[in-house]
RNA sequence: GCGGAGGGCCGGAUGGCCGCGGCGGCCUUCGGGGCGUCGAGGAAAGUCCGGACUCCAUGAAGCAACGGUGCCGGGUAACGCCCGGGCGGGGCAACCCGACGGAAAGCGCCACAGAAAUGAAACCGCCAUGCUCCGGCAUGGUAAGGAUGAAACGGUGGGGUAAGAGCCCACCGCGCCGCUGGUAACAGGGGCGGCAUGGCAAGCCCUACCGGGAGCAAUGCCAAAUAGGACCCCCGCGCGGGCCGGUCCCCGCAAGGGGAAACCGCCGCUAGGCUUGCUUCAGCCAAGAGGGGUCGGGUUGGCAGCACGAGGCGCAGCGCGAGCUGCGUCCCAGAUGAAUGGUCAUCGACGGGGGCAACCCCUGAACAAAAUCCGGCUUACAGGCCCUCCGCGCUA
RNA sequence: GGCCCCGUGGCUCAACUGGAUAGAGCAGCCCCCUCCUAAGGGGCAGGUUACUGGUUCGAAUCCAGUCGGGGUCA
């Protein structure tokens, strides 16, 4: 239609953004605690999990007798990721990962556990990790279905 | 220009945004914040050698056992490493490779085959003599030839002989003894001997040299806790050892020196110091406090060890070289579920595809990450740069 | 991070003092036995002795180096 053309600076407003994407988004900055106990790790372990091609993520709902809130992140990278240098690598660049999604989808009061896999968390596109590591937060924060037996 | 040999160095670059660990000082509402600065390798790897350092055992050493190393000389804190030389092998050469002491100290093994696998012999042969049914047979000599084997009792040539044989000779090889050169390994040359000495020592062994054992998850300290842990000892102005380290005393300004106790070993008999109880009042037994020693289950934090070192770089001198000496200069990772990065843009080596070519498109850096430190070795590694040298071809 | 040990058919083990076809049990396939199955009997196949070099006439064995697996120590 017709209606628009006085508009044209709002849309141009509205497109540019997204391309940066990494807006500072104020003082939020937040550090991740990161876990460093076995044990924490093993609690994580049998809580809820969801695997993508790139990862595993584990969460768990602290107890609230666990006063510490906010969001806590451990990373897990075994000897069959590969060598030294790639276990290295894959722990990066989930952590990087991890900072960019988790302070905005993460629960307050959770433990998150990222588990690097073979090949391709070394060596994915940046972008597929964000995405695997947005769907799987997503996906273990739905309500719950009923099991199917 | 092509092909090759040796040595050295590098092993993605620049920038933007966002992060991580150590240190320093600043601010702080003690939660932290922000600033500056530093922050993976040539192999950080394998853990194969050698050390520093620490604890344990022992006293300096020597011997035995076990393990390692093995031409000679040098370098080094040390080495199984490095350098130089010798010998053997490979390559036209530059150069490369070598577990390279001893097999007449002894033991053992050498399957099968073969007569025989190391001190004894002869299967087929060859030769002589005798016999003959002319096919051969018997006795003796011989070890050159054949056959077996991975390997067969020196090799080649000549003389010699019935046939042969180091039986004799020459050369080579081997052994012994001098000479010359060299620090030496060894090399050269001379004389003598006359075949005696097969191989395996990554089989045992002999010989020379080296090595006490374990390791930073060593070790020491702090805090919490089981918890008031368990056991043993306490004699002699005895004898000897012992002053490296800790304690005490003396001397000295000090470095240091001397002594004592501790501690270790031995000896002796009355069999052990203090208090209490029992008692047969010599003594024995039991309990307690103190001191000393030994041993011990499980758990979690923190600190030290822990980063100034056989250190890097530059210059000079000595040395063929490994390297050594002197001077100057620099401070250069320190984590512990473990930092040293993520991402984007531009450029980009190798590789793949297209094109006659210029060039275009795609992909986008190898191996691999400290964990007490250092010297080596070995193994992995896309590719690039520099220097020196050798062979062949062309030109002058 | 340090130290120690081990690699043989699909599985569990022999042969480890060098000597030639690497052997046994279970599992697999075929046949016999049985009405059928199991058990039993006979036969067959299956091995780069983890890998790469070296010593030796000859290596599963001896030596060196790689790779993989396991144990142990605060």
């Amino acid at each position: 239609m017709t209606t628009i053309p006085p508009e044209a600076p709002e849309t141009n407003t509205g497109t540019t953004p997204p391309a940066v994407s990494s807006c500072p988004k104020g003082a939020k900055r937040s550090t991740l605690p990161i876990l460093r106990k076995r044990a924490e790790f093993l609690a994580a372990s049998r809580a809820r999990r969801q695997a993508t091609a790139t990862m595993v993520v584990q969460a768990r709902r602290r107890p609230p007798e666990d006063a510490a809130s906010g969001i806590r992140v451990g990373f897990t990278c075994s000897k069959k990721v590969g060598n030294a240098v790639a276990r290295n690598r894959a722990k990066r660049r989930l952590r990087e990962a991890a900072r960019a999604i988790l302070p905005e989808l993460g629960h307050d009061g959770w433990d998150y556990v990222l588990i690097g896999r073979r090949d391709t968390t070394a060596a994915a596109p940046f972008e597929t990790l964000l995405g695997d590591l947005r769907y799987a937060v997503s996906k273990l924060h739905a309500p719950r279905k009923k099991p199917q037996p």
